[in-house]
DNA sequence: CAAATTACATACAGTGTGCATGTAAATTTT
DNA sequence: AAAATTTACATGCACACTGTATGTAATTTG
């Protein structure tokens, strides 16, 4: 019979207080948005410090970034996962469109990632973000869908379309019709895959 | 020889105090942004107290709301000014687009309208502005161009096409060129218009 | 095993928000 | 036009939160 938590590696010790501290942050930004959430409340729910929050993390805004960070790489990890498999340019794109909605519909992720994120941390912090876990693989489908290497201007409407799924999945998670989204989003891409095409 | 401000009706003691708020607030929120801006700053910098400010609005975020319903109103005043003048569906819209872009370079304003503002106040509060404000004028647009009456996947596919030139306006208030953004934006105009052409 | 580092815990200072209470000016009532 | 009432503030206060400084126990290192 052994002690319930005896002796702990600080390494252990690190990573469940880090965990269980990301855990107690994501529910309450996600229930209450960054700017209503203190932090005495996250130690609360986390059942640690406030001394141990701000000893591994510099502030509160470096512990929301962790949260959307891991949030962030969940949801690219999906799409990758469901859109590699597809076997032509649009069906790529369609497949990952789909992901995407699917994994913006978990409960609060669309206010975190998408309001929160860009007021708190920033857009250019958010978009670094966004390179760093999902990377351009709407610019690579995009470039696989118009049949020609990215230039200046395939960017920008990458970035353009990138808003507009942003902006769907936003509408979606208040309440709009995932229909109407989805298939004004297929129009959209088909309609440029067509456009370019000739 | 009269006092230098002697004896002031109450309309305008309220219509002065209020300017001067708004515009004190309009500034700090533009340069700092809504959460590092205090009313103590703001009321400093207007010149009043704060006991004026919680006379005149709720709370700090309805100072808030006052300033982005009358930034709004500017942007959405321009856009009608210089898109009612055109021809034909597309040149309106080209033309708005220019306009909203024109205006949305104002410094400060993509920070405040794009990204503060939805957080803030959310969504929905914020599209109810756009509503009361500008109103559909790129719905209107958009059904002009592609000849048929607004039904539900056009409204999405109209706000997906503002969610679009947000941040377009977004990216240009960030540094990056105009020109790529203007002529992606018109690309998917002209390429949505040419589709339904057929 | 001693020294140094790590992982916290606790206390405190500073600041901001919203409200309660008080007062002078303006408006309305009589 | 004096009194009563409402409006437009001014001031002070209670509460909450943030970040930091300082102290301590557990762990790791030499």
């Amino acid at each position: 019979m052994q002690e319930i938590s005896g002796r702990r590696s600080n390494r252990e010790r690190t990573e469940e207080t880090r965990a269980s501290l990301l855990s107690a942050a994501r529910t309450l930004f996600i229930e209450k948005g960054y700017a209503d959430t203190g932090t005495p409340e996250i130690v609360k729910a986390a059942n640690v410090t406030r001394g141990a929050l701000y000893h591994h993390y510099r502030d509160k805004e470096d512990l929301f970034r962790a949260v959307v960070e891991r949030e962030a790489t969940a949801v690219s990890a999906d799409i990758e996962r469901r859109a590699g498999t597809a076997a032509n340019p649009l069906d790529a794109l369609t497949a990952g469109s789909i992901a995407y909605f699917d994994a913006m519909a978990v409960q609060g992720r669309a206010r975190l990632l998408l309001l929160d994120g860009p007021a708190v941390l920033g857009p250019e912090e958010m978009s670094r973000i966004d390179r760093e876990t999902g990377g351009g693989s709407l610019l690579d489908g995009l470039a696989a869908l118009l049949g020609r290497a990215p230039d200046l201007e395939m960017r920008a409407l990458a970035d353009l379309l990138s808003a507009a799924f942003d902006r769907a999945a936003l509408a979606i998670s208040r309440g709009a019709r995932r229909d109407d989204y989805e298939s004004a989003m297929e129009k959209l891409l088909k309609t440029l895959a067509i456009s370019e095409a000739r």
